[in-house]
RNA sequence: GGGCCGUUAGCUCAAUCGGUAGAGCAGAGGCCUUUUAAGCCUUUGGUUCAGGGUUCGAGUCCCUGACGGCUCACCA
């Protein structure tokens, strides 16, 4: 890589730096106080005595850490912001105070984006600034890169993805996502923990794929000389512990799914999933409502949330509509009148809808709900009973041929996640999978393998058990008011852009 | 993958009808001892994404490509 112009003029400062045995990186630093524990002993000391601390030699001492970000020379002497990682501090330092050396290094040699430690006392300047006054200042890390714009920030779209970095070093709200991001996970795990789940870890390289319906990322085993697949759902994994007598389990990781990209698809995304032995959907649904009012409790500290301009109340119970119920109000056909796919097809494209003609029954029912009802859906929302020919890992509904016990939920017009009350009829499974099989496009890649390994598992016996998957992502996009997934993913998915 | 839009200094953005490519910040030099995006004076910095074309003349119009944004499609 080559050195811009200005790049090169700081190059010439850190050479001047060593010319005068000052190291720019040295390996350790002096570091007292956070910036934040700096600000907030100088408040205890003020508020436990009367005294002011002007420039008092008692007020507390401290030496921080931090990159310059903001520098105001004023002759003999200077006001600068430096920041670490839990807040800005103003630094104030006299040419007199320092040394004469000093002022000269940082007026001459130091550059915003620099790393600094500084040593001085606490005070609270005429406009009620507490500022560390300082008598010793020295370089810990130069910067040779200078920062973007130090008050709009760095903007651009393509470069705030492509170097996370720039974008997190100036730009605080970013970093604030990403915090929060941690906050959901964390979250998550508490509430699932209290309720004796038990968390896994399941295998990302599989020999099949399976439990959702994506083309995967395919991948090779050299020694073995195996294909694997990415995973692109934890499902069938984390049923077969149940038949191993955990009774809760639960897997957060990534999944890896080989389609388009939008707003709310990343081709890696982090999900949750969770299996319950003895739960059926219904009572999935229970606990999501009280999982996702929790997360949004811990992390917001309110389960009423504002999302793309629209107040959203995560709290109590959420609306319930079956699938039929809600495409009837919505796109205006009960699809029980149209039993077949063919029938189904001329009904949509009769009302101006779009149908393509491959699509099965069930395609097409999803195709209407995806149209019609689910950008409706801003407030939390279940939708409940699918169609089973798009459920082939969902018990059938007792007394209903062409339905399954199957939910799903949206919130902000989103869908957020995915349950059933899990199939563990391993004869049933079975002639779900070779059905699957038959009426698939094979050549749209849409068929997928059989596994039989699980169907072993099932004939072992599994309990009954509701099932649950979410996004992770976009559960943070909603409580971080992000509208797009890679606001939420550190390292979103671009195309690479080498020459 | 389709459609539409975009890409100008390190960053944030201008540039009328096709007529000498600008500003702020950052940088450099100078002044300034309580500032707050400090201020004041001077000043450097451009293959206008790349490559073709039209034209006396292209940041601007046309074509191709790269990358990005939005959107549609895809995503049981």
């Amino acid at each position: 890589m080559e050195f811009s112009d200005l790049e090169l003029e700081r190059l010439k400062k850190l050479q001047r730096l060593r010319e005068r045995g000052i190291e720019p990186y040295p390996a350790r630093v002096t570091r007292t106080h956070t910036n934040q524990q700096a600000i907030d002993a100088f408040a205890a000391q003020e508020a436990a005595s009367d005294a002011p601390h002007q420039a008092g030699g008692e007020a507390v001492e401290a030496a921080v850490v931090g990159r310059l970000v903001l520098v105001r020379p004023m002759g003999k002497a200077s006001f600068a912001h430096i920041e670490d990682g839990t807040s800005r501090l103003q630094i104030y330092m006299k040419k007199e105070e320092v040394g004469e050396e000093t002022y000269e290094m940082f007026l001459k040699d130091i550059d915003l984006g620099d790393f600094l430690e500084a040593q001085g006392h606490m005070f609270r300047t005429k406009t009620g600034e507490p500022t560390l006054r300082i008598t010793q200042l020295h370089i810990i890390s130069k910067a040779i890169q200078p920062p973007p714009e130090k008050w709009h920030g760095l903007k651009d779209v393509e470069t705030r993805l492509r170097q996370r970095y720039a974008d997190l070093l100036s730009n605080p709200e970013t970093r604030e996502v990403f915090r929060k991001r941690a906050q959901v996970v964390n979250a998550l795990r508490r509430f699932l923990d209290n309720l004796d789940f038990l968390e896994v870890e399941t295998p990302v390289l599989q020999p099949l794929y399976g439990g959702a319906a994506a083309r995967p990322f395919i991948t090779h085993h050299n020694q073995l000389d195996q294909n694997l697949y990415l995973r692109i759902s934890f499902e069938l994994y984390l049923k077969r512990l149940l038949v191993g007598m955990y009774e809760r389990v639960y897997e957060i990781g990534r999944d890896f799914r080989n389609e388009g990209v939008s707003y709310k698809h990343n081709p890696e995304f982090t999900q949750l999933e969770f299996y319950a032995a003895y739960w059926d959907y219904k009572k999935v649904m229970e606990v999501t409502e009280q999982m996702v009012a929790y997360v949004a409790q811990e992390v917001t500290g309110s389960t009423q949330i504002e999302y793309d301009g629209k107040a959203i109340e995560l709290g109590g119970a959420w609306q319930r509509l079956t699938m039929r119920e809600a495409i009837k109000k919505w796109a205006e056909i009960d699809y029980m009148d149209y039993p077949t796919a063919a029938e189904l097809r001329a009904a949509i494209r009769a009302r101006g809808g779009h149908a393509p003609d491959d699509a099965s029954w069930g395609k097409l029912i999803d195709g209407l709900m995806g149209d019609y009802v689910e950008p409706q859906l801003i407030q939390p929302t279940f939708l409940y009973d699918y169609p089973r020919d798009i459920s082939p890992l969902a018990k059938r509904k007792p007394d209903d041929a062409r339905h399954v016990e199957r939910f799903e939920f949206f919130i902000a017009g989103m869908e957020m996640g995915n349950a059933f009350s899990e199939l563990n009829d391993p004869l049933d499974q079975e002639e779900r999978f070779v059905e699957m099989n038959r009426t698939e496009d094979v050549e749209a890649g849409d068929a997928h393998p059989l596994d039989e390994d699980y169907l072993r598992a099932m004939r072992y016996g599994m309990p009954p058990n509701g099932g649950f998957g979410m996004g992770v992502d976009r559960l943070t996009m909603l409580l971080t008011n992000q509208q797009t997934i890679r606001e939420v993913i550190l390292y979103p998915h671009l195309r690479s852009s080498e020459k």
